[in-house]
DNA sequence: AATGAATGAGTTTTCATTCAT
DNA sequence: GATGAATGAAAACTCATTCAT
């Protein structure tokens, strides 16, 4: 009985697994072992299926932004007028997921690995290139500098999400975002 | 060639020397033997002064801090209206020296380390607390809501400078931090 | 060479290593390196099968005290009547083996450990609790106060073989015990 | 002001607080430092008076031998009868001060030393060669085999304080050697 | 496909000891 | 006489990685 097609169930396991362990650390000290033991298989096989630690570490932060990603797409689903797609976009930023201690280690260990490794800094670059696309598509009709904008909102929501994340548990960033969204449109 | 009063020359070699590390490494993956060597002495003689790897990096942190705190009081010593403190508070957050790679690394480590070192996390808070009411000083005068202003200013200074640290180095942070600066000013 | 089912194999070999070691140390001054080293395998193998230093010690007093057992066992087998019993106890723990180099290193530290290690001191009280019981025993009908001569020649052996094994080679202990022995049941 | 005489009170202190320390540790594994610091001086000056760790160690097991026999000596000062001599040496060896944690911890590190260390080996043997020469002086107008008998009691004290010390604190070990001496001696 | 076995290289940490002052 | 400074050497322990089965 071969067991066939389990490359991908391990290598999603595996993941989850080393995304778990991260957020339990804090930091990327974690080991392979304890991932793979949690992911429930040997570390010999963990290494099989990625090569080794920072590969694994590669595909854990892929798998993060591709969660940022669809809950974007599910927020901007819903939203109608371009005010609603800029609303929508600041509210997925701070979404409760978002705040789970394993995706705020993940985003934090995603700052320090951007210094040195090249996916991880393509990754990181990817994932604001989007989020100041969506704004500027969303900010078009709403403002005369619209890309501006973006970029000021874009980099408020990453200053608020650390600070909410890190010292400020009970602060509202969703609510001062979007009370710069409103300043920022409403001169127009 | 003193024998004598050792200890804080030797510290401050040995923090001098950490913060480099750290900043070639981008990450706290350093070894105390590298630090030490590089600082001109023993990896002993480090722990014996300092106890042990994490009260070094904590005293770096320290150290990092100071630097910066001096960057602000140094801007501010030649400001006089509120305007110009507050374009000053700006300005220093984005001074060359904030970009050193040593300097970024050790921001990064921190956001890091906040999360499980309850002293980085105080000298996070404590700089947080500080730039927040360096702004409000300032910006009482200049607009109704100076609190709110600041946490804002404040959150974007973070975002602005961790993309224009990590992935867009030719950016124009501050420009964009004082264009904020006008607009949650010019409304009053 | 099997390659499966290794760890009762590496187990044993280092227990042996370290009672090894321990005797011609003379105390637990004995590295892990030299114990793994000696058992043909590198010390993280060593580690990675006991966990730690203490706990291969633990496991070695195991070993020792298993041996001893043996030996008393073995004594007993051939005794017929309960003063046949009783001799053999004696002769048992001055038996030619109880005096290898590494016995008495092990039988020396055991005394050390008991004070800080609670697992060493519960091993202790273990080998002392059945001397007396197999002593009561035997000495049951030998005597008016069985309990109370067993404790007298348990404290006795005990003494004499401090004395042979570290100061006295060339004393007769066992002949000393087994008179004793006479004195306390002949009064019956 | 030179300080004249201060050898042997500098040496004092750090006996002292060498044999303080093993007692805490239970053990041989305590470091010079520690020793220095308690007898309140560097550990310079601790190599300086002593050499090294070993001397200071002999000297310490001396010291503890010094009070044992100044022990006996008070002991049987107020004994007038060969009997009652005998008594007051057994009353000795288990007066309380034998049971402070540094005095086992030193006895029991002495048994261990006595391997490896001919000094230690050689304060062993005058402690046995004593409390022989002791027992037998005193048994001598009371049983027929005075040497033999000495030798019994000696090593049941020896094997009775062990067990006291270390695993059975509540037993009456002085009672259980005055019974064996009553019975050594009341053949005659 | 999967794993237990195995290790080399490295990390923090400790400590007895030496030396200049 | 006394000490702070300094270190070499070694210890326990860890871990990513490889390999035979």
């Amino acid at each position: 009985m071969p067991k066939l097609g389990m490359e991908p169930i391990r290598r999603k396991a595996l993941v989850a697994a080393a995304i778990a362990e991260i957020g339990e650390a804090g930091s990327l000290d974690v080991t392979v072992s304890r991932i793979a033991r949690r992911a429930g298989m040997s570390s010999a096989l963990a290494h099989h299926y990625f090569g080794g630690k920072d590969q694994m570490f590669v595909a854990a932060m892929r798998e993060i932004l591709r969660g940022y990603s669809a809950e974007v797409r599910r927020a901007l689903a819903g939203a109608v007028t371009p005010r609603d797609r800029a609303r929508a976009i600041v509210q997925a930023n701070f979404a409760d997921s978002c705040f789970d201690p394993s995706s705020v280690s993940a985003w934090m260990t995603f700052y320090v690995q951007a210094q040195t490794n090249p996916e991880a800094l393509r990754l990181l670059r990817l994932y604001q290139r989007r989020l100041r696309s969506n704004l500027t598509h969303a900010l078009r009709p709403l403002c005369r500098d619209p890309v501006g904008a973006a970029d000021t909102l874009a980099a408020l929501i990453d200053g608020l999400y650390i600070r909410a994340a890190l010292t400020a548990p009970d602060a509202d960033p969703e609510g001062r975002a979007l009370a710069l969204l409103n300043t920022l449109t409403e001169t127009t």
